[in-house]
Formats: structure tokens, C-alpha cells, sequence
DNA sequence: ATCAATTATTCTCATAACAAGAAAAATATC
DNA sequence: GATATTTTTCTTGTTATGAGAATAATTGAT
């Protein structure tokens, strides 16, 4: 372990205190971190030197003493793009150094890798451009529905068809910037750790569905990633003894319980007429269907069962429903907490608070942001996240 | 985060690459570790003075140049003591700074609060006699069958009816050497890690059965913890859905199926012939009792769907069972192995490897020498491994 | 036996980082 | 305006790492 890696810990520790708690002072710096004054004042001076950092005056206290000064990201210091590839759309989101975003949109993608690289490089320049600013972009993180390789090669992606695609090295000749590429999972509970539900909390248990169901573990401050990446693939935990087949070869599943595939097969199944989206399961429940609404229910006591074994394993203080989940959560919820009352452990469940987290519906595409910003601050940056 | 942080970190990594690569040379470990050719020289001198390692030399191995240095942890610099507190019986085992186990004993033990620490103070003194050595006790480690919180106070631990007992404090007074306590599940994973089958193993999941079942996540090189401490319970993973009730008070949990009391309660339930311990079960399994055979193998099934689950989770490399389990590997890897075939994500249970390890009844209460080892070694020196 | 080649370890010195305390800056109250 | 108070910066000291030169200890060739 070589010493600038303190250095950059320190740094990065700051940085991140200043982007979570806008306005902070450096002794409330020292007070959050317990680095000492002098490298708080050091770096403060490097980040400032860097335009990273602004220092505000801060509206009079009435006490005695030298005022604090505020410091924020300064929104001018550098831009970020967060891009979402999906098996239809590819959605952009150009931020500030501070994650906010400035500017938005989303394209329809018909899912070829052929020419991918050029058409995210034009869309990656037009959204830079639709922001209004003109500081550099310093990276561009992108998430992929698949599981990549510590080497920026995405091994896998079901949805889009692709298969040992070296992403990182492909957008990079596209791209002038950095590229941070990751498993769409894993990014999104980087979003929801930076800018969501779980802000600043080193510990907790992501599950998101969606076209499938994904997830992620944080912990310790940092997604768990495994000795060979594959870690927190949560939408392949057992639920169901000998129960529904899975795309992954499997059976019993939790992601065919959950995922909008497999609840449109399931109402199809009970009803023969099968959604066409999620949000037409939605408008069904929301008007009274009771099909809808007890598939919904049943998806939730599978859900609840999966969440139980996630607390007994880990204690987690927060589990995050994200996606679709979101949504659906006035179905799903009691169900959740039927499940969880009959089948955690209470001494456990008592401290697990579980959330449904509309970050990714409300502002979709973090994921990507979260990643470059991961990437563009972070400790051994990292261009990946399998 | 320290600069001397740093120091401790590098010492500890090279310490503990000399303890797992007796004489090894610095060449060596700079190769393996990283760390600068200088910094290691520096700090060998250092372990060196303080009579931590020797230089041995090696033989010659008909290659010009200069010849390295093997480097071994000296025996005599320094004494470590395993302590592991069970309901009815307290084991002790004193062991040099390499971990090599030099004496051991157990003692009957009523299980009473009251006057224990003198006890163990005894016992500890009575062991490091016998183990012939007159270095210094460096450290105590003390293995006990319940939940620690940071401040090494034992919360609760039902088999010897303790709660709130604040067990660093208590036994600090009455034994004059640093106190490392820790749950007994955790203590043993750290065993594996150190001296047994998962050594150098950065990722691994520990399960051990006995009285009940524990175990650990061992994860990134440390055992994950969670927020609260109360991370790695594996024994009340959910296994089958309106299962048997636990001593938890949940119903559906590990441990009823795979504990002896779990184990000998279905025995009797179906024999009406109560086995009285362990060994018992296992004489009776191999004089061929098919009920017995029948009641193993079932615990076989349902282990290995609570594997299954923890693979989906963490694709971990190895998946450690210790404890009873290992004396029954053979009537239980069977029913693992059927259960992981039909249960588990097959591209990740083929990165899994399932071991049986037997350090726990070939070297006993080695869990306490690994505490008191990481202690006295470790990074932040925490007295507790809750 | 001596010298060159080779390999392992140590030493030297430059650079970088943290850490403690003094100093300076900026404000409120008396 | 003096004093107390609070926040930030500067000074100085200590301790690390890290690159490269130097040293040490051996083998094999001359």
C-alpha cells in the first residue's frame, strides 16, 4: 500500500463530504472524518486551486469568532455523463461534478453492437452540448445490463445478445474521456449510495427489477464485488423449491417471480391477455384488477421470503427496492412485510429498514453518472464494475 | 486514515506472509505483495531487532549470486493462548507467534458466570506452563458461543444462559495479557483462514455445526461484520418455508436441521431412541441405521440448499463447512452435491468449491489462537470480533 | 586463485504525507 | 478599541515510501 494512496483516500473522503453535505466547514470536515485540520486545509487549498471547490460565505451565526466558510462543488470545475444502455433505449444524463443533473434524454436503440460506439460518442456530444456548459467532460460512465470482467469486457449481456464485448476499450477509441463501464446492478446502487435513498450508508442490500431482477451488496462503503465479480446477482436467489424456470438455466429463481417478463407471463397465464409493459400491469392494478393485484401480492410474499434470507445473512440496516419495484410498491409492500414477519429473524429484521426507492424512475440514468463520478474521484480508479 | 496506518498494514501483510511461507526470502515477498523492496528490508530489521523473525540460512541452491535469506517467525518471541468457552467444557491451547499449536487441554465446565475469569485464569496459566515456554503472553483469545458488541461485551449466549456479560473487561482484570474476544463461528472462520483449509483465501463462507450453527462471511480478506455485528448468523438462513422451529423463535431456520440437538430431536422423533451426543449419531450412522443414514442425508439436502442460496449471493471461490459436519462429510456431501446441482446458478456453483474441513476436531479451539493472533498482529487491534 | 556475472539485501537520498502547535484572520461582545 | 472566540492557515518536525546506487555473497569461467 503506497502512501499518495492516503492521499487520494483522504481526498476522496473530503470531496465526497463536501458533495453529500454542501456548505460544510472544514472543521465540520474534521469533526465528520477525523482527518486532521492541517491535510483538510491542504487539500481544501488544492481542490480550490483546482476550481474543484468553492468556498461561500456563509450567512452570519451571531456567534463570536472568524465565520466558517461554505464549501461546495463547483458546479463550473467539470461535467460527467452517465449512459444507460438498455434493450430498446440508450438514456443520457450530462451532471456536475456535484452528480446534479443539468440535462437529460433518452433514444430508441435497436440493440445491434454494430455502430454502438459512434452512436453513444454523438449522443454522449449532444447531451454535453444541451447542458450549456462548456467545462470538460472528465468522464463518462456507462451501465450495461450484463456482467463485465475487471478487464472492461462485458461478458454477457442476455437482453441485448452481446457476448465477450471489450466495452471499455470500444467506447474509449469513440469517446474522448475516460470511460467507466458497469453492470447496470451494481450502478444503480451507486446512484442510490451517492444521490438516493441510501445516501452515506456503508452498508445495505440493493434488488431492482426491471426487464430482469438485479441487485447489489454494499458494504463496508463499497459494493461487494466477489473474488470473480459475479457477487450480488440477486435476482438468481432461490426462492421456490422446484419453482419457475429462469433465464439463467435454473429453477426457482427470484427474478421470474418479479421481473415485468415474468409477471406479464404470469398474468397472461391467469388471463390470457398479457401486458404490454409495466406500466400497463400498473393502470390494471390500479383499476381493481384482481389478477394483477394478486400476482402483484404473490410477487411480494416471493420478494419477502428472499428479503429474509438477505437479512439473516447480513443484518443489513437498509434493504432498497429499486425499478419497477418502486411503482408497485403499494401492491407489493404488505406482502413484503407478511413474508418478512413470518420469516426473519427478529432480533435481525427489528433493525432492517426496508425502502422502495423512486430515484430511478424519477431521475433515470444515475447509474452511469454514479459510475463515472466513482470512477473520476475514486481511489485506484477503477474503469469498471463487473 | 493514518500514515502510520500504512506501516502497521505493510508490517502485518509481511508477517503474515512469512507465518503461511516459512522461509521465504525478501525477494519473495516483495514479489508477492507488492510492497517496495526497501520497505521490506526496513521492516524485516525491524521484526528482526525485536526477535520477531530470524534469518535462516538456506541451502544452497547452485545459483550464482548472493543467497536469500530464509525468514521464519522465531518460536520463542513470544507466547499466544486460544480460549474456547463452550456450555460444558472450556478448551485451552498455547501457541507461538506462528500459530503452531504447542500444548492443549480442555476442562469440564459448569457453564456458571460466576468466578469463570479466575478459572480461565488459571487454566490459561496452567497451559503456558505446560507448553514449556518462558516468552511473554502476548495475547489471550477467547472463543465464546454468542454475539460480542464492539465493546467486547457478550450480549447474549443461550447455550450457557450469559447476557450482557462484558466479557474484555471481566476477563482483562483477572488475566494479566491483552484480552481478544470473539463469536465462536467467527473465531473458527478466522482459524480456517490462518492455519486451515481456507489459508491465504481471501473469499470464502464458513458454516460449522455443533450445538448449533454459525458461521462467517469471510469476505475481501476480513469476516464482514455488517453495520451491527450481527452479520454471518448463517444458522437461520431460511431452508424450508413453514420448517421446524429454532431456538431463534423464527420457524424454517439452518440450525434445527443441521445441529445435534436438531439432529438427535428427529432421531429420537423417529426411533424413539435419543442419540446422546455427536459421536453417538455418527456410530450409528456407521453401523449402517437407515433411519439415521435417511435423517443425515436430509440434512445434506437442505445444507445444500442453504449453500445453493449463499452461492447465488456471493459466487464465493470456497464454501467452508466445519465442525460435526466435517466428521459426517460422508453422509452428507452427497445430498450437498444433489442439492447444489438442481439448486445453484450452474455458471457460478462451478467457480464454487464445497470443502468438508477437519481442523476444527483435529486441532480444537484453535479459534481463540486466531483471534489473539489478529489482535496482537492486526491493523486496528480490535479486542473484539463481535 | 582471480575475475566476471549474478542475485539478494541494504543504504542513501529525495519526495510526500501527516500531525502538533503557533500564528493569523475574522468576527461578536463588552 | 480591547478582548474573547472561532475558524483557517502556516511552520516545523517526524515518519513513510520509493528509486537507484552500493554492498554482500555466491557460482562459474578463465
Amino acid at each position: 500500500m503506497g502512501k499518495s494512496y492516503i492521499r487520494h483516500f483522504n481526498a476522496n473522503a473530503i470531496f465526497h463530504r463536501i458533495r453529500i453535505e454542501p456548505n460544510v466547514s472544514q472543521r465540520d470536515i474534521v469533526a465528520r472524518t477525523g482527518i486532521d485540520k492541517s491535510v483538510v486545509s491542504s487539500i481544501i487549498n488544492q481542490f480550490s486551486e483546482l476550481g474543484l471547490v468553492e468556498r461561500n460565505p456563509v450567512a452570519t451565526s451571531n456567534k463570536p469568532g472568524r465565520p466558517m466558510e461554505g464549501l461546495t462543488i463547483s458546479p463550473e470545475s467539470g461535467l460527467i455523463v452517465g449512459v444507460q444502455i438498455e434493450a430498446d433505449t440508450i438514456g443520457y444524463v450530462a451532471a456536475a461534478l456535484d452528480g446534479i443533473p443539468l440535462s437529460s434524454r433518452a433514444q430508441a436503440f435497436d440493440g445491434k453492437l454494430d455502430g454502438v460506439a459512434d452512436l453513444v460518442a454523438q449522443g454522449v456530444k449532444e447531451i454535453v452540448a444541451e447542458c450549456g456548459r462548456t467545462s470538460d467532460t472528465l468522464g463518462v460512465g456507462i451501465s450495461l445490463p450484463g456482467l463485465l470482467t475487471d478487464e472492461g469486457v462485458l461478458l454477457h449481456a442476455p437482453v441485448l445478445g452481446w457476448r465477450g464485448v471489450p466495452v471499455v476499450d470500444m467506447f474509449s477509441e469513440a469517446l474522448d474521456a475516460p470511460i467507466f463501464a458497469g453492470n447496470d446492478g451494481k450502478a444503480a446502487a451507486m446512484a442510490e449510495y451517492m444521490f438516493g435513498e441510501c445516501i452515506d450508508i456503508k452498508d445495505f442490500i440493493y434488488l431492482f427489477s426491471g426487464s430482469g431482477v438485479g441487485g447489489a451488496l454494499f458494504l463496508d462503503g463499497n459494493i461487494y464485488r466477489g473474488a470473480s465479480g459475479l457477487a450480488g446477482e440477486l435476482g438468481h436467489i432461490k426462492v421456490v423449491p422446484q419453482g419457475r424456470y429462469c433465464s439463467c438455466g435454473a429453477s426457482g429463481c427470484l427474478s421470474p417471480y418479479l421481473s415485468e417478463p415474468g409477471l406479464a407471463e404470469e398474468i397472461d397465464r391467469l388471463t390470457g391477455n398479457r401486458p404490454s409493459s409495466f406500466k400497463d400491469i400498473m393502470e390494471r392494478a390500479d383499476a381493481n384488477d384482481e389478477v394483477v393485484v394478486g400476482v402483484l401480492d404473490n410477487a411480494g410474499a416471493v420478494l419477502g421470503s428472499a428479503i429474509s434470507s438477505l437479512v439473516n445473512i447480513f443484518n443489513p440496516p437498509l434493504v432498497c427496492l429499486g425499478g419497477d419495484m418502486a411503482s408497485a410498491e403499494p401492491y407489493l409492500r404488505p406482502a413484503v412485510e407478511r413474508a418478512m414477519q413470518r420469516l426473519a429473524h427478529p432480533s435481525m429484521s427489528v433493525q432492517t429498514k426496508v425502502i422502495f426507492s423512486q430515484l430511478s424512475t424519477v431521475s433515470p440514468f444515475l447509474g452511469g453518472v454514479a459510475l463515472a463520478l466513482d470512477g473520476v474521484t475514486g481511489l485506484d480508479s477503477p474503469h469498471v464494475l463487473p
